[in-house]
RNA sequence: GCGCCCGUAGCUCAGUUGGAUAGAGCAUCCGCCUUCUAAGCGGAUGGUCGCGCGUUCGAAUCGCGCCGGGCGCGCCA
């Protein structure tokens, strides 16, 4: 067991010895200010707070019950009732003893695995991915792969927009207007443009809409040509799809679109009437306020000429079609149906908050018992700016396509690797100029807390120095070096003995001891970005140590194999981290 | 208008149950390659955490009120 877990199990332990009916599930320890110690909790001064007792004397009162003698020096009672505990080195030495023998790589599975379905991407059918998508994809695989990896069962699944109003249009295009040879050059280009077409078109001649609408109707009727159509657009835009998601590493348990849901959409709506969450309303049927919240809070609720008025959720329009309201409540009921998750997690843009919160109050009138077993989770983003401060664009004013951004990232990491490295074979290279550009741009927009809009710059997201993936993934690529030059490079030091003296090897070396803490938190919280700063400064503690501490030219021969254990596990430690990012590294760059 | 999010160093951003003297990077300045990748490291400069009041032993963090910015308010998703 990790040192800090040890900790607070004793801390546990020690606070129901002196308050028996406290609740003691949150007395954690945190990493804390070197000068302090390795670790503090303040909780018992939240606790004292709580029962109106004298902190320190109740920070006294728990430490003479306190035996982690084990693991720490002796502890001190500091300020208004910190608790600072500072590790023996014996303890960190066996810790990492124990890493090297591969019993562990600094975090322990969740010891009681929840199944979380993993909501992300979506992107639509007949439209190009764009660089928006870098954010629900990047932030949803980080998600999962750190859930994966803390041991919980995950369904990711891509819920993709194949389903909507859009299809009319495009029908009406494909069947007038469609140029094969377009298609089959670059079949979403043409979609798009079918798209722009007849929507222009529809915009401009009511007659035109009409027709559109047709095709839609024909569509939902099951028409076979349309069917068949529409069938063959999904084709090729999943084609799309999966080249990216290829060159992301992003994968899903299940590609669950909107359209699969439409055999459940009636039987929604009539289980909806028929326990009376939704209602008729000028033709269409939705669900309108319960009044059990106080209007501010209540979704269903908009303020409008000075009094607030019914804005409900609609989950069948007049014309008899239904809306994503109906498909997001199908789906919730599949999934649960399904996999009995513990927690669905949506990772979809901030903006369209307010839908969940109407998603999820629906559900749960819907179907109390069923919402009071699974927690419903919107993990909200917010925008990628320009430069100019304004969403992000091409030069032209167009939105950025994921792929070309992808292709630029490449090119521009290339570029640099050639300058670099100009010794390096070319197809070496490219190699490197491939993880290192993707990198780049997943971790630049991994690393901002995810609800703040951020600024998309090149020339930073590529740059070695400061908190970017190429320092990451030099960091490691220097390590590796390290063990190249050894005689046997994959020989692993045998009965490792740490020898940890030098303030950069305990600073390092304590440092790895959080990856698992780290690892939690961003489950917990769903932010990746707390392992973004995690892992950069592990990296630069590595530094630091590279800097001061000889590994290959140390002193004596157990100096050399201690700092190669260090070496070793902060290498593997790095790339663990990268890639549960979703990121790779290179041997060598 | 109403709601949500945001306002932290010149710039871009972190800031884990409210915790100790608010941190990085870039930029600027000063040092460091006869030593494992200098794509690096060390140091310096730089802050009334938008403003005010309140709660608290303790507030960037919680509450209220202002000021400034973004977003949402469609029988689209």
């Amino acid at each position: 067991m990790l040192p800090h877990k040890q900790i607070e199990l004793k801390l546990q332990t020690a606070v129901r010895g002196v308050l028996p009916d406290a609740d003691v599930s949150a007395l954690f320890v945190r990493p804390c200010d070197p000068k302090f110690g390795d670790y503090q909790s303040n909780a018992l001064m939240a606790l004292a707070k709580q029962r109106k007792l004298n902190p320190r004397q109740l920070a006294t009162d728990v430490l003479a019950r306190l035996d982690v003698n084990e693991v720490c020096e002796k502890i001190e009672i500091a300020g208004a009732g910190f608790l600072n505990f500072r590790l023996k080195n014996a303890a960190l030495a066996q810790t990492l003893a124990a890493a090297a023998r591969d019993e562990h790589i600094f975090f322990t599975k969740a010891t009681a695995p929840k199944t979380v379905v993993v909501d992300f991407s979506s992107p639509n059918v007949a439209k190009p991915m764009h660089v928006g998508h870098i954010r629900s994809t990047g932030i949803g695989d980080a998600l999962q792969r750190t859930l994966r990896l803390l041991g919980h069962r995950v369904i990711s699944d891509n819920h993709i927009g194949d389903w909507g109003t859009q299809f009319g249009k495009l029908l009406l295009g494909w069947k007038q207007i469609l140029d094969r040879a377009a298609l089959d050059r670059d079949p979403i280009a043409e979609l798009e443009r079918l798209y722009k077409v007849i929507n222009a078109e529809c915009d401009a001649n009511p007659a035109r809409l009409e027709e559109a609408k047709s095709e839609l109707v024909k569509l939902q009727a099951g028409d076979a040509e349309n069917i068949s159509v529409w069938k063959e657009m999904i084709r090729v835009s999943q084609v799309q799809f999966d080249a990216i998601y290829g060159r992301l590493g992003v994968k899903f348990d299940v590609t669950l679109g909107e359209s699969f849901y439409n055999p459940h959409l009636a039987g929604v709506v009539a289980d909806l009437l028929r326990r009376g969450v939704a209602r008729e309303s000028e033709g269409a049927l939705g669900v309108f306020s319960d009044g059990t919240l106080p209007p501010k809070e209540d979704p269903f609720l908009v303020h409008r000429d000075g009094e607030w008025v019914a804005d409900p959720a609609l989950v069948r329009k007049s014309d008899g079609g239904f809306n994503y309201m109906t498909t997001d409540l199908a789906t919730i009921e599949y999934r649960l149906k399904t996999w009995s998750p513990h927690e669905i997690v949506y990772v979809v843009d901030d903006r369209q908050g307010p839908h969940f919160k109407k998603l999820f109050l629906t559900f749960a009138r819907w179907q109390a018992q069923a919402a009071n077993q699974v927690k419903l989770v919107h993990v909200g983003f917010g925008k990628i700016m320009g430069d100019d401060g304004k969403p992000f664009k091409t030069r032209s004013g167009d939105t950025v396509k994921l792929g070309e951004l992808l292709d630029e990232a490449e090119q521009r990491a290339f570029k640099l690797v050639s300058e670099k490295s100009a010794d390096l074979p070319e197809p070496q290279r490219k190699d490197i100029a491939r993880v290192v550009g993707l990198g780049a741009v997943k971790y630049a927009d991994l690393l901002p807390n995810r609800q703040s809009d951020y600024v998309f710059n090149w020339d930073k997201m590529l740059a070695f120095s400061g908190n970017t993936a190429p320092y990451l993934q030099y960091a490691y690529a220097r390590i590796r070096s390290i063990f190249r030059k050894l005689e046997n490079p994959e020989s692993r030091i045998q009965n490792p003995e740490l020898q940890l003296a030098a303030p950069e090897e305990l600073a390092l070396a304590k440092h790895l001891l959080n990856f698992g803490l780290t690892l939690e938190a961003v489950a917990e919280e769903y932010r990746p970005n707390y392992l973004c700063n995690y892992l950069y400064e592990l990296a630069g503690k590595f530094t630091s140590f590279y800097e001061n501490c000889p590994v290959l030219k140390a002193d004596a021969a157990a100096t050399r194999d201690s700092r190669l254990v260090l070496c070793d596990l902060t290498a593997r430690v790095l790339k663990q981290g990268l890639e549960t990012l979703g990121i790779e590294v290179v041997e060598q760059m």
